[in-house]
DNA sequence: AAGCAGATCAACCGCCCACCC
DNA sequence: GGGGTGGGCGGTTGATCTGCT
């Protein structure tokens, strides 16, 4: 049995709002303050579930919006935000004064999404998709040319052509990679360096109030990196490792508490909690997670030999 | 000018969590 | 401690707008 339904849906008006609607919301604000939005349809005469006129407020009617077009600045913080911690939408439209998390949500559905797989970087992970694609052999246990074969990464176009797709899960992220790697074969290499991005300073003279991001692109070798991970023998868990992990939503969670309210907060007080500027290292943080992954699955198999008989496939 | 496709964004949905009793 | 509730959140939908043919 689940839980009953806010407001009764079938007796409530929904759909976009009139102008005088919004005034209603707006009067009844401004004699009564903001809270209890059950009961605001009541108080203010108005046949809308109060969970709507909660959105209608917070996200268009407040006086503190802004209605105009995300500045370059504002971009740079949401690409570097969303690289950090992910989708999500309400942390983000913190950071930025004026914007709410739907706005912020809309924006990267519509640009900065389009804008990252223009510059073959993988929405998701902010990273080039041809290394995603290695890794996804990495995890297989197949080497980048095994892994192509593996998950019919493109030798040439008719692979592709053919419409074989690696990412097959048939999660949205499975099918978007699917389109990306349609619309990338053209030109991914597996011979060539891969791409790695980063994040570059730029004096502050404008910015999401202080500090200008820019986001670019650039081809160099893939390196591997030494990463901490946890030891059969530390007394550190698993979970911990991962929940601690920064660049996983969870560890970025957990942690934002404290990067949020470092030093980026200081150089930009408005924009604010935003992570300082992470160098190319930042690039490798995936690696590190997919690394210890394979190393704790390789240490498994060697705690329960009869696990060997069975395959494993990520 | 009409029709269509893609882009945009306001609004909704349903789940989750914190808070209160 | 446990259940109920309000509010917050991320994902999704669909109406409208815009640009192209």
């Amino acid at each position: 049995m689940g839980r009953p339904p806010c407001c009764d849906k079938a007796n409530v008006k929904r759909g976009p709002w009139t102008a005088e609607e919004d005034a209603k919301i707006l009067a009844y604000v401004a004699s009564h303050g903001i809270g209890n939005w059950t009961l605001v349809p009541q108080k203010a005469g108005l046949n809308r579930c109060g969970k709507s006129c909660r959105l209608r407020w917070t996200n268009y009617l407040r006086p503190d919006l802004k209605h105009d077009n995300f500045t370059p600045q504002e971009e740079e913080c949401i690409l570097e935000l969303h690289k950090t911690i992910g989708s999500r939408w309400s942390l983000i439209a913190k950071q930025l004064p004026g914007r709410t998390d739907n706005d912020v949500k809309n924006y990267w559905n519509t640009k900065l999404k389009k804008k990252l797989v223009n510059m073959g970087i993988d929405p998701v992970t902010h990273k080039p998709f041809a290394q995603v694609f290695a890794e996804y052999g990495k995890i297989s246990g197949l080497s980048i040319q095994n892994a192509r074969n593996h998950i019919h990464l493109p030798n040439n176009t008719t692979d592709m052509e053919s419409n074989q797709f690696p990412f097959s899960n048939g999660t949205p992220h499975d099918k978007f990679m699917n389109d990306q790697l349609q619309l990338n074969y053209s030109t991914w290499d597996s011979k060539e360096t891969l791409q790695t991005h980063s994040f570059t300073q730029v004096p502050p003279s404008t910015s999401c109030n202080g500090t200008v991001y820019t986001y670019s692109s650039s081809f160099s070798s893939v390196h591997s990196h030494v990463h901490t991970m946890p030891s059969s023998s530390s007394t550190s868990t698993w979970n911990e490792f991962i929940l601690g992990h920064p660049f996983t939503s969870s560890g970025a969670e957990q942690k934002q508490g404290i990067f949020l309210s470092n030093s980026f907060q200081k150089e930009n007080p408005s924009c604010g909690e935003v992570e300082e500027k992470q160098p190319v290292e930042e690039a490798s943080a995936m690696d590190s997670f997919v690394d210890t992954i394979l190393a704790r699955d390789k240490q498994m198999l060697m705690d329960f030999p009869p696990l060997l008989d069975v395959y494993l496939d990520y």
